[in-house]
DNA sequence: CTGAGAACTGGAACGTGTTTCTATTATGCC
DNA sequence: GGCATAATAGAAACACGTTCCAGTTCTCAG
């Protein structure tokens, strides 16, 4: 049977296996920081993890799986940062602009590893849907708890509105993103479009 | 110098070119529709096309460039068939549904050429942005006419906020079809999602 | 018609993602 | 400790996008 999905940090018994996985995302992550998509060979992300190529295909089935995967990890980082302390902004449209305009900068900082990522989850199939799934949860819970502001508790089931909400809003983002990394669009292009589509939407 | 951008139409000098062209676009719709991105391969669509495969480089200049040729052409036929009647619908909202709608399902008669001409759309780089531009603009007119209803004449400048939502829901309509082709929803899930951006945009 | 330059053909060759195979090493059970 | 099994290393091989080149055919100015 071909594997179709990558190995998670928890379905993996050893430390040392753990580790393996580890070094495998750091490596993935350093090389597509240096030179983007293009960058980041398996033959490279291999030897800079120290582990033979035949075993990187083991953990992640494939390219794209293993770039979506060091997305999701990121984006699990950048959610622990921005997690614990309150979203600023008195309603909802300045608290999700925040957010947005944050992540956003983050994001513009590393503009070869967000090339690299965002190319690949663009360009997933359905074989990625597991890896993919766990980064639209994410995103979406960021965008739900900026909507809710101060009302926002752990759990809170959000409202179908605010369900639709953050979705057009996520799409934005996404589509702002993929016009950035080819290089259809600016950084301040890409803050105006984000504000104006959130006042659209948020009035 | 490395060519960046595809031969046009236009700027092919001789009729045999301009079926030269020609021939290489229908290999590729006929390849993509059958089996989809992996199934347009050079080669495949070189020898489908009849003529050698620098020749067909020649053309276009990558398989990306290939593809999103073929979008552009595919939404000129889209544009030439809704361009004739008035787009129905008695507010700006439901013509947008409409539009949107009609050429949804008619992408989704031919889910593999979807697949092949979306994921060559998201994958694209800076290199492709002339190509890409000429989508853009069709799509946009598209979304503006039906913003405008029986007010819209050709070459009308639209407004700010027509430019805007013109521009969100585009974004969604994207991402709406990228998560449709990588499995990720449904056909129905995606109608939904559209109606429900264009009402929440729209009011 | 003729010659020069552009376009085209056919095919080899290269790079990188992916697969496959064998030998070696680590792991867990008795 | 010793064995069965799984995991890993190392390396070859394959597939397809892309590049390159030598020879041929087309085009068109003079």
């Amino acid at each position: 049977m071909a594997t179709v999905s990558s190995l998670t940090y928890e379905e993996l018994g050893s430390a040392a296996q753990r580790d393996r996985r580890r070094r495998i995302l750091d490596a993935t992550v350093s090389l597509a920081s240096k030179g983007g998509f293009d960058a980041v060979q398996m033959r490279a992300v291999a030897e800079l993890a120290d582990v033979a190529l035949g075993t990187l295909y083991r953990y992640f089935p494939s390219k794209i799986h293993l770039l979506v995967s060091a997305l999701a990890r990121q984006f699990e980082e950048t959610e622990a940062n921005l997690g614990r302390r309150a979203i600023p902004g008195d309603d909802p449209a300045d608290r999700v602009t925040y957010v947005l305009t944050r992540a956003t900068r983050g994001l513009q900082r590393e503009p070869h590893l967000t090339e690299a990522l965002t190319r690949a989850f663009m360009f997933a199939d359905s074989t990625v849907a597991g890896e993919i799934h766990v980064v639209g949860l994410k995103l979406t819970a960021m965008l739900n708890r900026a909507l809710q502001g101060d009302a926002y508790i752990e759990g809170t089931q959000p409202t179908d509105r605010e369900i639709a909400v953050a979705r057009v809003i996520s799409d934005v983002w996404l589509a702002a993103l993929v016009s950035w990394v080819t290089g259809r669009t600016t950084t301040e292009e890409v803050s105006e479009h984000l504000e104006t589509a959130v006042r659209l939407i948020l009035r």
